[in-house]
DNA sequence: GATGAATGAGCTTTCATTCAT
DNA sequence: AATGAATGAAAGCTCATTCAT
C-alpha cells in the first residue's frame, strides 16, 4: 500500500477503492463498510472526505469521465487531420469501455440515479461530458463538411446523434452480455455513417472500403 | 374502488398502479405501501399477486414491452412494403417512448437492475424484446438489400446496430432532459443511415430528400 | 377421505390434521394455511370450528391427553392387583410416548406456551391430566402401603414425584435425541423406586430381581 | 446509563437485560425493541453483539447454564466425601432453580426451541450441561458403589435417570404453579432413591432417617 | 485526522383473522 | 356451511451517518 501523503491523494485512493466495490456489487448493494474495508481504512474516515455515499458515487463517476475526457483529448491532439481525429474519438471510446467492461453496469446505475436524485450535480456531470464530446464532434464534422468530404449536415444534430449512437452501442453490448467485439461494432457504425455523409468526392476515395465493411458486419 | 372481476384483471390493475408509482418515484424509492395506497388496496394484497417487489418490477417492465411489441407488430403488419415497414418500426418506437416520457427513467433503472440481480428473468425479458426487434430488422434489411434498395450489408449486424442506436438516441434524449424532439432525431438518424446504405438506384430516387434532412438536423 | 357427516366429526378431523402439521413444523412455524391445505379444506373453514390458532392448539393437546387418559384407564381397569396396575400406568406412558415420538417436541411447546398465555385453559388442561395421574398413583401407592408391600410413604408426594419423574425421563429422552429405549428407562426407574419403598416382606420376594435390573441399566 | 468499558462487558450487559425481558415476556413475545429499551441502548446496538434474536436467546441460556455449572463445580469441590458431593449437586440445583423461579418458563421455551431450530448449537448446549452432570453423577455413583454404600448399579444409566428426574421435578414444579417447596421435593426424591440403592451396610446407618422422610413427603 | 461503536428510521414481507359471497 | 381474497399490524434486521475519543 503506497504511503498516502496528502489529502487529495487519500481522496483519490478512496475513490479508487469505492470504484472497485461499486463496480463489483453495484451502488445500492455496496455498503460503506465494504468500501472502508476494501480501502483498509475506518468507516468514519470516508466521511472525512465525502459527505454522503451519493457524493462518493458522483466522485467515482467524475473520476472515470475525467480520465475518459483526458484520453480523448490526448488522442485527438495527437491526430493530425480531422478524419483521423474522428477515428481517435472512436478508438478512445472503444478502449475506455472495453478496458472497463466490468464497470460498465455501474454507468447505467449512475445514469439511472442521475435521473432520480434531487442533486443536480449528477445530470450536470453527465451533460459536461456530452457537451465536451458534442462540441468536439460538431467542430470536426464541420471541418469535414468544409473540406468537402462530408455533404452538408447540421453539425450539432449530427454530433448529438453520434454520441447517442455510441452510448447505444455500448448499451446493447452490455445488456447483450458483451457477446460481440465492441471495436468492430464501432467501426461498423462509422462505415454506415460515413457512407451516408460522404460527398461524391469522398465517395470516390472511400466508398469501396466502406462498402466492404458493411458486407462483413461485426 | 373499482369492481375487479377476475384475478388477471386485478393483477393488471396492480401492475398499472405500480408502474405509475415506480415511474414517479423510481424503483428503489418506491415503497410497497405507496403502491398499495395508490392502488387503493391493502399492502398484503400485492403479495397475493406478486411474490416480491422485484417480481412486480419485472411485471411492470414486461407489461410495457409487451405493449411496445404489440404496437410494432400491428404497425408493421399494416404497412405494405419493406420500406414503410421500417418506417413503422421507427414510428412505433417514437410513439411509445414519447408517450411514456415520464416513465423513461424507469427503463434505465430496469436495465441497471437487470445487470445486477441474480434473477435471470430480467435479462431474459430484455433479450426477448431485442431478439424480436433484431429479427424483424434483419428480415427487412435483407428484403431491402434483395430488392436492390440497399447495398450489400450484414443484415444481422445492421439490425443490432439499429436497435442499439434507437436506445442510444432514447438515452441521449432522456439524459439530456428531453430537449429535442424525439421523432425528428429518429428521422434524422434514418436519413443518415439511409444515405449510407442506398444503392445507386435507391440514391437516384431518395438522395435529394435525405440530404435535405441532413442539412436541417433536429 | 372419509365423508364427514356431522360437526363434531369434522372438528375431530381438523384436530387430526392440525396435530400432524403442528407436530411436523412446530406451533409457531405452522401456518393456518398449512393446516387447511393438509386437511383439504378452506382456510376460513377452520375458523368455523376454532376461534383462534391457539384454541386449535389447545384442542390438539386435549385430544392427545384424552387418548392418553383413556389408554391408562383401560389398562388400569384391565389389571387385577395394585402392583400390576402400577405396571399398567408405566406401560401406557411408554406406549403413548413411544408411538408419538415425532410429536414429542410439541408437548414441550405446549407446556411452554401454557406458561405464557393469558388463556388459563392451557394450564388447566395440563393440571387435569396431572390430577388424574396423581390421584390414580396416590390411590395405588396407598394400597401398596396398606398391603404391606411398600413402606409408609406420603402417597400424595410420592405420586407427584412419580409423574414428575416420568416427564423427566421423557424430557431427557427427547432432548437427548431419543438415543436410549424409553421402555427400559421406565423399567429401570421403577426398579430403583421399588427397591427404595419395599418393606422387608416385599424385599424378600422382589429384591433379587430388582437388584439385577439396577446392575443392567438401560 | 452505566459506563461500559469493554466489549465483553457490554455483551454480558445485553445478555443480562435480554434475560430479564425474555423471562418476563417469553421468547416469542419479546421484541428486540423491548430488550433495547430495557438495556437503554439502541436496537441496532444489539446487532453489533448478536447476529440474530435467536443467537441472543442462546447466549442467555448459555450464560445461565454456565453459572449453574460453575455453582455445581464450586459446591462439589467444597464437599469432602462422595455422599456430600451428591448433596451438593442437589443443593445447587435447588438453589439455582429456586432463585430463578421467574425465569423457569424460559427454560422450557429454550428446550422447545432447541428441538425445532435448524441451528444445532441449541441442542449441543443442552447436551453439554447434561454431559457435565451425567459424568459427575456417574463418577460419584461409582464411588458410592465402590465404597459399599450403594448396591451394584449401572452408574451411567443411573446418572442419566437422576438428571432426568431433576428436570422432571422442576417441570412438575413449574407447570404446577410452584405450589410445593422445591428443596423438599428434591430431598424426598433422594430419600426414595437412596433407600433403593443402599446396601445392607448403608441401610443399617441410614434407613431410619430416610424412611422418616418418605413418611413426611413434601 | 482517524476511528468504529452506537444509533434508529425505515423497509419488505408474513400471516392470523375477517367477511362478503 | 364453506370459502379464500383481502387486510394491516407487526417485527426482525440493515446500514448510512454521527460523534466521542
Amino acid at each position: 500500500m503506497p504511503l498516502i501523503v496528502d489529502r487529495s491523494a487519500k481522496r483519490a485512493d478512496i475513490i479508487q477503492h469505492a470504484a472497485e466495490v461499486f463496480s463489483r456489487t453495484g451502488y445500492h448493494e455496496s455498503k460503506m463498510q465494504d468500501i472502508a474495508t476494501h480501502a483498509e481504512i475506518g468507516k468514519g474516515t470516508i466521511y472525512e472526505y465525502f459527505r454522503t455515499k451519493e457524493e462518493l458515487f458522483l466522485a467515482v463517476y467524475d473520476s472515470w469521465m475525467t480520465s475518459f475526457e483526458d484520453l480523448v483529448k490526448m488522442r485527438v491532439e495527437a491526430a493530425t487531420d480531422a478524419m483521423s481525429k474522428v477515428d481517435a474519438i472512436r478508438d478512445s471510446a472503444v478502449e475506455f469501455y472495453s478496458s472497463r467492461a466490468e464497470q460498465a453496469p455501474l454507468l447505467l446505475e449512475f445514469w439511472a440515479h442521475a435521473l432520480r436524485t434531487d442533486n443536480p450535480k449528477f445530470l450536470e456531470r453527465i451533460q459536461s461530458t456530452r457537451s465536451f464530446l458534442n462540441d468536439l464532434g460538431k467542430g470536426l464534422t464541420q471541418q469535414l463538411v468544409d473540406a468537402g468530404w462530408f455533404t452538408a449536415v447540421d453539425a450539432e444534430a449530427f454530433a448529438l446523434l453520434e454520441s447517442g449512437m455510441s452510448d447505444g452501442i455500448f448499451l446493447a453490448w452490455v445488456l447483450g452480455g458483451r457477446t460481440f467485439p465492441l471495436d468492430k461494432a464501432y467501426t461498423f457504425r462509422q462505415s454506415v455513417i460515413g457512407l451516408g455523409l460522404l460527398t461524391p468526392m469522398g465517395r470516390t476515395v472511400l466508398e469501396e472500403r466502406l462498402r466492404l465493411k458493411l458486407k462483413k458486419g461485426f
